[in-house]
DNA sequence: TTGCTCCTCACGTCACGTGAGGTGGC
DNA sequence: TTGCTCCTCACGTCACGTGAGGTGGC
């Protein structure tokens, strides 16, 4: 049985445009079963219609190009399902970002921004740590987080060490400006730990800092971000240095965003008063 | 007060990388309140802050730039609350469209595809119909279904015209190939209707068929259309002309997809029998 | 023979990212 | 003075879409 499915025929099969089949083939991701030698005319296997398919329902959800020829090349149906599953827990995820910033959107729409007032000043002294250090990608950020804290947590109550005060993160502005860059996490600690996995001894330098509470989840920190880079650039306050986080109350206590409490620090000179 | 965040600052104040920031300049959607003449150096206002989260936001929700700036520019607060609530709408769209690429997706993978056994032929003789023509985009063919059926609907039943038959679709290859072409819905018809609004006296003309019957929602009908093209290539029976559809049982019937019918036509040349 | 289908470039779109190569500011 | 910040091109990326200009097939 021949190819009998012209390009258009094809189109009209499987509700692809031209541009499209053309594009699948020029990458080798949907190749035609015969190209005329003389006219370079495309013909389709009726069978190849189900790979179109499958290409078509990935498009749909986003996945790119490259994973679905790596999908369609997958050898074992183990392989198959751990991209596909993969691809879906990612959707699963840009949906709870979706969500997450129509709330946002609502809040920043509706509220007024969080008072000025609520910023504080402190001077920040020199404190023995238990930290894991990396340079992350932004996007990535939570994720690392919620790694890190449960490696930290776990790491130094097996050596018996009891934490001297809430968790922290110092955040280098590389990983702002561009969406890449080093990030700490540490505990405080009353003694040094023994180097484990990521988790290594550290002193967490001094600072002054400018300080506000961002209360719920991380969705809308920019906000309280944005909130404190006011009241320090309009009182010329700055300082280089990288912004820190304190998590007062966060998802190491309690399940609902709405509990938790982030102390953010922006680093300032600070006059002798 | 001067304008005293520098690039760096602000994108730390924003979480917006530097190459965001420089491009929403280049474009004019969020120019700095600043720039300095000999160095070209940018200087943010701390009060742009806000239009800054504006912009992440709507980012973040895939508004394009060109909206978000006629969102900015929007004079009035009703404005704003229409540019809004129409992207929400569309991002519902989307949410609902992705979550029924991931259920059809599901059947593509988990079933067997519809038996080539469930395809008849028939003869399909020339019709009266009330009928709405349009050139169309594919992706708003659902859209304008809806809109146009109603129309058909209400127009006879206000002309005490009766439905002769289940209602009809007749759609051009172009409307696959290029995303864009004619189209036309209609209802048979005992007797001419009088035009009024998009709806006119049509002719459906005669036609022989390969038809399958879809059932369920219209997300997955591209299998039924696969299915029914395999059948067709691989007899070689194909013949040139628009495809039609036959609403059997349709959201006019039912509010729950799984009760739709919809049979699928596709041209063929018909031998004696 | 006449449309119609199909072909291949080459370029555009969208929202930035990625360097290269250079300069100002503390 | 030395890094560091910041600057401007120019080009790349991703998944196609948009013509232009031309040719094969019924």
């Amino acid at each position: 049985m021949a190819a009998p499915l012209s390009i258009g025929d094809f189109s009209r099969a499987t509700h692809m445009s031209l541009k499209a089949l053309r594009h699948y083939h020029r990458l080798g991701l949907l190749v035609p079963e015969v190209i005329d030698p003389g006219t370079g005319y495309r013909r389709y296997g009726a069978n190849q219609i189900r790979d179109a398919q499958v290409i078509s329902r990935f498009r749909q959800l986003g996945m790119p190009l490259a994973e679905i020829r790596a999908l369609l090349e997958a050898p074992t149906l183990q392989g198959r399902q751990r991209l596909i599953t993969g691809h879906l827990d990612r959707l699963e995820g840009t949906m709870h970002q979706t969500a997450a910033a129509v709330a946002s959107l609502r809040d920043l729409l509706a509220g007024p921004p969080p008072a000025t007032a609520e910023v504080t000043h402190r001077s920040q002294p020199e404190t023995l740590a238990a930290g894991i250090s990396d340079v992350l990608d932004l996007a990535l950020a939570s994720v690392w987080y919620q790694g890190a804290i449960g490696e930290l947590l776990a790491t130094i109550a097996a050596q018996g060490v009891a934490p001297a005060g809430p968790p922290g993160g110092i955040y280098d502005g590389d990983l702002f400006a561009r969406e890449r860059g080093p990030a700490t996490l540490f505990i405080p600690v009353d003694r040094e730990v023994i180097p484990a996995g990521r988790v290594r001894t550290e002193v967490v330098p001094a600072a002054e800092l400018a300080v506000i509470v961002h209360r719920g989840g991380h969705d809308g920190i920019d906000r309280s971000y944005g909130a404190l880079a006011e009241h320090v650039a309009s009182r010329a306050l700055a300082v280089e240095g990288p912004t820190r986080e304190y998590y007062l109350a966060g998802r190491h206590n309690s399940a609902d965003p709405a509990d938790w409490r982030t102390e953010i620090g922006w680093p300032i000179f600070r006059t002798g008063a």
